[in-house]
DNA sequence: AACTCGGGGCT
DNA sequence: AGCCCAGAGTT
């Protein structure tokens, strides 16, 4: 016997439903890498992605092939670069593995790389009709509301509590359906401030509503003061080449391409004397320019401060380091860079 | 359980 | 200037 709030939400999403390109003919590969992009991430933004990719791997096992390089550099401006690796990482196990068939159920699902408990639950419920319920940042807002839900987001308690009620929902409806139900729900509905509560569907199931705390739900913990940073960025020029550098296997950005970059302690260093790297010689310096606009780039975590010198060489160093390497001018735009470093190219080169 | 990992759009 | 988004991996 279905739920009659699951039953008013099915009938809300078929009217109002978007007509997203993976919801036509939900082929797991689709449904997939559309899931691992929208993580922590809108819709809209990341439309253009899951066209390109698509566009560009049609299948998982033109995926597999893919360089790693190749993934990021179309991931790239998305954020959180762990996705695209990982997307890389399944899809060689998948297509090579699983002869390019995903598992259908939730828990195989999830000891593949990138998928955890929300990818997972999505792609067995759409693809495979798997009586599992979605939680993520919609269905929390949505039910904490709904069941005026007064604990914090985030701990293992807490979400059992709300797979509890998630599936208890999902009894007997069409899981694929009513999980992407909720998940609308929570994006053009219930939203996180003025929720239209005047044309809900099921307002009078609404505890929340009921008990005016719907500003209070979800309950959110605390956010930690963002870590400030500071970047000295330099471009070495020779001739028509620039020197780029990998960045590692830790931290933010990680196997992405940035110019040579020394980190500072404190704001005010931007100021003092410039010192170029260890193995620039001052003598093959034929020009030196600090330019004087610092680019301020926040993430959700940290808050950048970077500062832009470049230098032209009259004669190249006799060593670099080994993460670094000399390009093209013109090659630049072939490396994925993250998008601070890609906002400091476009101020040298304004493409207008 | 706490921390880390991006970027953008809306208010 | 916050908030939050179709979260996952690591410590």
């Amino acid at each position: 016997m279905i739920n009659p709030i699951a039953h008013k939400l099915l009938n809300w999403y078929k009217k109002v439903k978007r007509p997203l390109p993976w919801r036509e003919n939900p082929e797991p590969y689709k449904v997939w890498l559309s899931e691992i992009i929208l993580q922590q991430t809108r819709v809209n933004q990341g439309m253009d992605y899951y066209h390109a990719f698509l566009n560009q791997y049609p299948s998982i096992h033109d995926l597999a092939k893919a360089e790693e390089d190749a993934v990021l550099k179309l991931w790239q401006g998305l954020g959180y670069y762990s996705r695209a690796r990982n997307l890389l990482k399944t899809a060689k196990r998948v297509s090579n593995e699983f002869q390019g068939h995903f598992p259908e159920r939730a828990q195989d699902l999830k000891k593949l790389p990138g998928i955890g408990p929300y990818t997972a639950a999505a792609i067995a419920s759409i693809c495979f009709e798997e009586e599992v319920a979605v939680l993520d940042g919609n269905v929390y807002r949505f039910l904490s509301r709904l069941f005026d839900i007064d604990l914090e987001i985030g701990s293992t308690k807490t979400r059992r509590v709300f797979e509890a009620y998630a599936n208890q929902l999902i009894q007997s409806t069409p899981p694929g359906e009513f999980n992407q139900a909720m998940m609308e729900f929570g994006s053009l509905q219930c939203i996180p401030q003025n929720p239209n509560c005047g044309s809900c569907v099921v307002q009078e199931h609404c505890l929340a509503f009921e008990r005016k705390t719907l500003s209070d739900r979800p309950v959110k913990a605390a956010k930690k003061p963002k870590r400030q940073r500071f970047f000295r960025f330099f471009l070495i020029g020779f001739e028509d080449e620039i020197l780029l550098d990998k960045r590692g296997e830790a931290g933010i950005w990680r196997n992405l391409y940035q110019f040579p970059l020394l980190e500072l302690k404190e704001e005010k260093d931007f100021q003092s004397e410039i010192q170029v790297p260890s193995y620039i010689s001052s003598k093959s310096v034929s020009r030196m320019e600090i330019h004087k606009n610092t680019l301020n780039h926040l993430l959700s975590h940290q808050s950048l401060h970077a500062q832009l010198v470049s230098l032209d060489l009259n004669v190249k160093p006799d060593e670099i380091p080994a993460t670094s390497f000399w390009v093209k001018r013109e090659s630049f735009a072939t490396f994925a860079v993250p998008k601070l470093v890609e906002n400091l190219w476009n101020e040298l080169n304004p493409t207008d």
